[in-house]
DNA sequence: TACTTATGTCTTGTCAATGGACAAAAGTCC
DNA sequence: GGACTTTTGTCCATTGACAAGACATAAGTA
């Protein structure tokens, strides 16, 4: 955006915080205040913009703030996992207004699963009411990059090619997104934590093992949407470990929460998911420990690489097996293995709980009140 | 370009062959006639566009082509290596009017070699005239983004932080742009020859290893420019092989040019370069051979990791080691190693020769022909 | 109370671009 | 050769978006 000038794009300024006051808005886009009067109207009338608080005087009198209306509509999200799923109803600015989630067996098809989800969704617009402006959706397996569906998912069961938009379109009246967990955690902490980062990559590694990049911004997902795509990788040295999808020796078959979970079993530790394996780690049981450094480690050696490649500004560590002792086995062998160059100025964080749903709010809200989007529907209003 | 408007991006449209009559671009711009005429008069007059030859007849007048005039001015390119350097004279379309090239020492240090560059570029400029619109310079060492200087080179001694601009600007009195061999091999093996990939990584194994990345069209640098950078990843098992870069087991200490030069003559076979090798391997020699294989097989590792990272559409071994030999052995461990989704619909191929020159040509030009910059010398020009 | 700053609302003028109308050029088809 | 198509150029009135300025008002500080 040289000079944002349209409506649409003065609400993406407001929106993001990068400016929030009249005066900020004209020296931002230069335009003129008659321009700008009859564009802040058209958005006010729209119910898209409010106006705020006062700001302090700086010695006249004090510009009131613009804020982007965000309880105009909400936005509904869903993060599937393996064993489990969650659903949020939040405002447009992603704060959560209510909740719900449990057990649910992504293996059990699409069906049954959406369905769960669509009564949650039911649930709370019944509590909380108000338009939906958009439906956002995580699963644990690869989409086809622009379309709503997975494709060939290893772990996901009669889901290749369902439309998953058609479903929960036809019961919610809005449009349906849906991404990958790790694309939409990479996207999900890049807007929390870390919106100035030119590059960040979350590594998601629970039951799985899979990569987001956020790159310039926007998820990266390269020509076939498969970019990122790092738990199936085969290690040399493990023949024996064998992966869900079919192959053997993945990264994800030998350093992930699932074969860490088949690891402690063998020991005598029966341990069914990477939640489970969590657990013993942090209850301090130094098998499971042992193994989380040592499984660090090995995705650590893939790490080095990777970041060696996109010289990301931050790397996080997300899901079951982000805890300390996996952490500094990955710290370890990344400042071992890769550049100085491209680690000295690498952040290495841990990342928080519930990233992907507040991935798939951002990006929904996103598409939903992109500036040419919002410029379409005020066109069309009049 | 959603729909592009200013002379400057209507050019862009003849410029890159995306729209080459005036019909055309009218659909494309969705601009009026008068206006469209005025834009391309202005382009004229600047001497900027010419009119080329007509169409075929489509049962009326026939539509007469526009091309960009890439005689009006040239550009001065130059590809700086380790044992040797090469400068060219191209047109703005990047036929090469006039070269030089010979033996020269990057160890000797910035004011010899840019020296010696220079004389090449006054002879050829005696030889051909035609003003300068810009100077490209390819070096084989890390690059700050948006400066034309090299930063912690691990084997150019003296380069560090030398203004290549401020010399060659001073004495050319253009536009001087730098940037590192591998970015600029990626970037003018997309524009010569998969210009629509979307994700395209070139990979040169000389005396070092290096990755150039293009995304979306654009060179790909990272956050500190190190993006791509692989030749200093550390291999587990190599204590033994010392790296230029003053570390240990480097990918290029083991896998390079270099390295296998190294290891040749050991075998009692003296060779010193990289292209040394690439001619023992290409006269059959059974031990360069095997050599060759084996470090493919040692990058193929790393670029499986690569691969399924970024997902790319092409991937291109240059370099030296450019050669049938060395790529099967790439080849062999990418398609056991990385994921098919990551592989299926990648094509791994050898790069042509002289490509970061076509790189260089293809920076300037890209930059002195941006659109805002034509909209900008047009207007200043009025 | 005087001053400062932010904001809203007119009017007027400027400029770029559209959209016809008209015309000419350069082919094809019969 | 004559009728028809298609591309292109040119002129001009109209439109519409915006800037710029004048004036008014709101809401604070010194």
């Amino acid at each position: 955006m040289a000079t944002p000038t349209s409506a649409g794009e003065l609400l993406q300024l407001v929106r993001t915080g990068q400016a929030t006051t009249r005066k900020a808005l004209r020296t931002r886009s230069g335009l003129s205040r008659s321009t700008l009067t009859a564009r802040l109207e058209q958005l006010q009338a729209a119910g898209l913009l409010a106006e705020g608080d006062q700001e302090d005087s700086t010695g006249g009198r004090p510009a009131r703030q613009l804020r982007f209306d965000d309880q105009h509509a909400v936005v509904l999200a869903a993060s599937i996992d393996t064993m489990h799923a969650e659903a949020a109803l939040t405002d447009l600015s992603g704060r959560r207004l209510a909740r719900r989630g449990g057990a649910l067996r992504v293996a059990d098809g699409p069906e049954p699963v959406l369905a769960r989800i669509a009564e949650w969704f039911e649930a709370m617009l019944a509590e909380v009411g108000r338009p939906v402006c958009g439906v956002g959706v995580s699963v644990p397996g690869p989409v086809e990059p622009g379309r709503a569906r997975v494709t060939q998912p290893p772990i996901m069961p009669g889901w290749d090619g369902y439309p998953i938009d058609g479903y929960l379109g036809a019961r919610f009246g809005a449009p349906v997104l849906v991404d990958n967990d790790a694309n939409l955690m990479a996207l999900g902490e890049h807007r929390a934590r870390y919106p100035d980062s030119a590059a960040l990559v979350v590594v998601k590694v629970s039951t799985g093992i899979g990569a987001g990049l956020v790159i310039g911004g926007e998820v990266y997902r390269g020509v076939d949407g498969g970019a990122g795509d790092i738990g199936h990788i085969r290690l040399p040295g493990h023949p024996e470990a064998r992966c869900l999808c079919g192959s053997v020796g993945c990264l994800a078959a030998v350093a992930s929460g699932g074969a860490l979970a088949a690891r402690l079993t063998e020991l005598g530790l029966p341990t069914t998911s990477g939640s489970g394996v969590r657990e013993r780690i942090v209850a301090g049981e130094p098998a499971a420990v042992r193994l989380a450094e040592s499984a660090g480690r090995q995705v650590g050696e893939v790490l080095a690489t990777l970041v060696c490649v996109v010289n990301p500004g931050v790397l996080v560590i997300a899901g079951d097996l982000a805890e300390p002792h996996f952490v500094a086995g990955v710290r370890e062998v990344l400042y071992r293995r890769a550049l100085p160059r491209a680690t000295q100025s690498l952040r290495v964080e841990i990342g928080g709980r519930g990233l992907a749903l507040g991935g798939a709010v951002a990006m929904v809200v996103e598409a939903v009140f992109a500036p040419a989007e919002v410029d379409r529907r005020l066109a069309a209003r009049a």
